[in-house]
DNA sequence: ATCCTCCTTGTAATCGATTCCACGAGGAGG
DNA sequence: CCTCCTCGTGGAATCGATTACAAGGAGGAT
């Protein structure tokens, strides 16, 4: 592969011209910039990134350490992260962590090794030792979705309140009372968030969470199934199951359709994350839908204003309910 | 962040003994390593990966151009890859093409300037003139899933024709005559394959395929949403649509919902590539099931077999049938 | 005691870029 | 005609690692 070396000795000119050149540098004659760049053209040279990197120390590169790539939410969210770094002149490198704190760890260690110039992180835990020194060490660094607590690290977030407020009293109106939820992971923060919205919902319409309908999941499908069958083997089960994330909600059907058992006529299913297949399923499920995209795209601009030196604060948009058939007939419609 | 200059420093030894030190080189005495280690753990050292990739000219690291990671069957095959390259030492960036020619271009050129050590590629087209270099200019790459003809590079991928003719089998006991596929872009070698097959298949149960019942979409929803149209618009609509790919199935379930017709009873629905959702869709969807998992790692092992040096011949995996209901009660069962 | 090895370590070149500094040519001003 | 500036360019240092080569010291053989 040709180098900065071999388009000088084919130009005629010294490498720092055509550096120069490649970097528009004002002072070089027309000519010289023309003989340069046939050059280039010629040798079809292109500049190594790696050896630019150790010179300017930046690389324009963004990490991004997922959750999991497999929840169409965090894809989805992958997807426009990449949309929003490359318009902006950044490419994205995408570690997944499959929701495991030790692979999380690992591609927060590999990134900051390449020396990306900023890292973009939806915690699936707490926050590892490794994690809080990231977070402290300078490397310019935004949450999305999920963040750490005590970290002073900006972050980018829905709120799902108010729809998860939505959620209940849809199901209070179809007369729902024994209300049971799917959690995510303690150690996350919309694993702690999720739950507390509902619960304090519930409070408002004068009903308690037991601590019997509290499932702990782990955004995996096979944790959905897991506790989906815990509370159906209950002496009282619920008539609402409520799953944090799609990919619960999947095992939820999963063990509710291998009972024989039928939505909703003998459990009521609802989801938070609305994915398109969502309005395909049988029935379709009533989820609360993040504005993913545009969760991506804010995520960028505030980390790349920090890589850039410009300050940012956290964001919050927030999440609606779309009402579909999985909690009983929406009012005013018929099977 | 601390060099190995600070290390070197630190522990009172040289950079190269340093150097020797993290690269376990033999002449080390015990208790000079000790104090490199020593020194290491004390500044929080890592090695930057951006100089020492300078300098040994390898990166470790596998680009991955995927189609869409919106596609549940690429987001499944980049899991894998990552997987099965974490597993063998190397680390992967992602570039997602979107099924965009330029977008896969914009990609292949990042990430040769960055000199990832190989390259894997699930084509969107026939090749572009930056494809067609990248593939001859020396760099190891492998195709996975989809491959360009001409190009002298390994493929991985899946054969259908069996599974294909497997289905073809299923709607005909089933009684449907009049088949129509959602092919993908003739520029990709499975979009081309898949309708080979189902024309071939067809013509052994000596049934015909129609212009009219070939519809050309591009492996998104979208275009599976309005190729369905086309075909529910015809004089004689076709009484099965199968798609070629779990996107574009979602697009014609889209279609025909909005229609409001029923499936199977009205049209049958059958997909190439198999996914979760498909379960608990309404009905559930047949569909011909990739060993996605299988075909990362094998494409994984190929292209670093050719990273280090050694040769590789192309893999070909095969599909399989996944009989549900939407073509039809399956032999022996009932609604 | 001398010489030869082996073991351990340091010095310096190198990878491919960027960028500071210096230098020569040419034009303007005195 | 001389001095000073500006403009365009080249030389060389630098980023942080790896590694060939050299060198110093210890120990063994003669």
């Amino acid at each position: 592969m040709a180098s900065i070396k071999d388009v000088a000795h084919h130009a005629g000119v010294s490498v720092a011209t055509v550096s120069r050149v490649l970097n528009d540098h004002p002072s070089v004659r027309a000519d010289t910039r023309d003989r340069v760049l046939t050059a280039v053209a010629e040798l079809g040279y292109r500049p190594n990134a790696v050896a630019r990197s150790l010179r300017t120390d930046q690389t324009r590169t963004l990490g991004l350490v997922i959750s999991d790539v497999l929840n169409p939410f965090f894809a989805e969210l992958a997807r426009s992260v990449e949309d929003e770094a490359r318009a902006l002149g950044y490419s994205v490198v995408i570690g997944n962590a499959d929701e495991r704190p030790d692979l999380q760890d690992h591609h927060v260690r590999t990134l900051m090794d390449r020396r990306i110039d900023g890292l973009l992180v939806t915690p699936t835990d707490g926050g590892s030792p490794l994690m809080l020194d990231a977070a402290r060490s300078g490397t310019p660094m935004v949450f999305v979705d999920r963040w750490i607590k005590g970290v002073d690290v900006p972050v980018v977030r829905t709120d799902g309140t108010d729809a998860v407020r939505d959620l209940v009293a849809h199901l209070h109106a179809l007369g729902h009372r024994r209300l049971a939820i799917v959690a995510g992971p303690a150690a996350t923060t919309t694993g702690r968030e999720r739950v507390e919205a509902f619960r304090s919902a519930l409070h408002e319409f004068g009903l308690a969470l037991p601590a019997d309908f509290i499932g702990q999941g782990d955004f995996q499908a096979e944790s959905g199934r897991r506790v989906t069958a815990r509370f159906l083997d209950l002496p009282e089960p619920p008539d609402v199951i409520f799953a944090a994330d799609n990919l619960m909600a999947l095992g939820a059907m999963d063990e509710i359709r291998a009972r024989g058992l039928r939505v909703p006529g003998d459990v009521a299913l609802a989801a938070f994350d609305d994915i398109p297949w969502f309005v395909h399923t049988d029935p379709p499920i009533t989820a609360i839908a993040q504005p993913t995209g545009e969760l991506g795209r804010a995520a960028v601009r505030a980390l790349i204003d920090r890589v850039e030196g410009r300050t940012t604060d956290s964001v919050i948009l927030s999440a609606r309910l779309v009402t579909r058939r999985s909690c009983g007939e929406p009012e005013g419609s018929k099977p």
